[in-house]
DNA sequence: TTTTTCTCGATAAAAATTTCTCGATTGGCA
DNA sequence: TGCCAATCGAGAAATTTTTATCGAGAAAAA
């Protein structure tokens, strides 16, 4: 397999997905797993994901499949959900605090260990179990606790201003969710979730049921 | 340009984008704008943005560039944007809130107008100005409604439950955020929506800065 | 007016990704 | 044991998406 490139991303995309299913699997006691079932759940061809667990380094066995404790934890492996990276969020908001409360992202490789925010409201106050500190604290807590992953989760105009102190903090890594272009440095890495981006395909996506863009040929019946 | 394949995807996510960057702009009073201005801000190739418009029914001129008011408008009526579609909400939890609080949905084509949940503590009440209400009236207001999207935000292990329920009711489109792969007839349209594959995405970078994949060559020093 | 320069539109080339095909391996079963 | 069916792995082909190139139009400058 070449991994000259790296990963392409739409696998990258999809191995969540199949960590997702491969844990209820082994939840549900199963011993093997072959790409077929997995494609067959998912609805996604049986090769991709022959391809990209290639990808992750996963070889099954003819006749068999592969063997669902290994192909989980080597997936897992692979994404490094295995040593969680220690997070930051700055931004306690509404999407601040659902994220907050989202159990999950401990499995997930990614666990927040402190919120800051710029209202009084907000800090010294704990939120889902977590502290929510002012913004004086930030560059000392993340320096202090090698913090390498920032979620920034603030409205649009202030996304800039709080991108360059995580960056300054020493931030290697930064999941924005606030519908901006960040400038940070070649070294930072920046991760955008645009929520819009998936609404737009949807919606355009049911437009066309109801008015399909393409003229239909004529019918050859 | 050619549509018989409909508009590419990766496309139809990068519109919001550039939606989201024209009002600035339009506010800001510009009157044109090119697409090398668009690719300087937005960090992307300016032919691509060209192709991306193009897609979208848009021309420029020569030398000076797109109108921007008539880009934006164009992009939003092409996104379907200019007359919103009427959702509901089912799952009033942490996610399902923040959803719910979110003004800009407005102008990006949703409009929320009603949120479904099981739980006692929740329906009756109004979160953000809308009400929840009991799964029991799901049904008959999204009939009476004629609402056709649907918005998916109860845990993984209600899913495909209450999608079921919601394409009983005649919704034709859902934004899934639960992380399964939900089952529905060919004519109901499923977004997922999937935080962890950014994640994943985010984690593999970060991870391959620390230990890069790829064995370097010998060093030619 | 003429020249220069910038930007679009269209087409072509390149790169990335998905899908297909085929042979090889394995386990089950007569 | 020997055959059959299921499944993988790898490479080829097809498709999709991105990037580059070139000619032409339009404004600004000379
Ligand atoms: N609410 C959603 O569902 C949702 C979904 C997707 C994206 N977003 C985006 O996420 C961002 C936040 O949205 P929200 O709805 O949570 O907004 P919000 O107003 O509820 O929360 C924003 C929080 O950021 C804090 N804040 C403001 N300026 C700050 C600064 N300079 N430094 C630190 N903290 C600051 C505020 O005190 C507030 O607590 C926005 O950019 C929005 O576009 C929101
Ligand atoms: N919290 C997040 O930040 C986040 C982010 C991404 C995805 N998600 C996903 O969104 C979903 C909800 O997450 P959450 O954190 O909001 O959970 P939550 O527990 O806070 O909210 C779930 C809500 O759904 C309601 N509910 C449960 N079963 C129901 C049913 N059968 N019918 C109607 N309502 C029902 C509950 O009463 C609750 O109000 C999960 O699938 C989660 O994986 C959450």
């Amino acid at each position: 397999m070449d991994f000259s490139q790296g990963v392409p991303e739409p696998t990258l995309r999809r191995l969540p997905t199949y960590c997702h299913f491969l844990r209820r699997l082994a939840q549900d006691g199963a011993d093997v797993v072959s790409c077929r079932q997995i494609g067959d759940a998912l609805h996604l061809d049986p090769t991709q994901i022959r391809k990209d667990l290639a990808y992750a380094g996963m070889a099954g066995r003819p006749k068999v499949g592969y063997p669902v404790p290994e192909l989980l934890a080597g997936v897992e492996n692979f994404l490094g959900w295995n040593n969680t990276q220690q997070a930051i969020l700055v931004g306690a908001g509404s999407l601040g605090t659902a994220l907050l409360g989202y159990k999950a992202m401990d499995r997930n490789g990614v666990r927040i260990v402190a919120a800051f925010d710029t209202s009084p409201d907000k800090t010294f106050q704990a939120i889902h179990q977590v502290k929510v500190l002012p913004m004086r604290k930030l560059v000392d807590l993340v320096g202090r606790m090698q913090i390498h992953v920032g979620i920034l989760t603030v409205p649009a105009e202030s996304a800039q201003t709080v991108c360059d102190l995580m960056v300054q903090a020493g931030i290697r890594a930064i999941w924005n969710f606030a519908p901006v272009a960040l400038k940070v440095p070649d070294t930072v890495i920046v991760q955008n979730e645009n929520l819009f981006s998936s609404l737009a395909v949807l919606s355009s996506r049911l437009q066309s049921t109801f008015q399909p863009r393409t003229l239909p040929e004529e019918d050859p019946s």
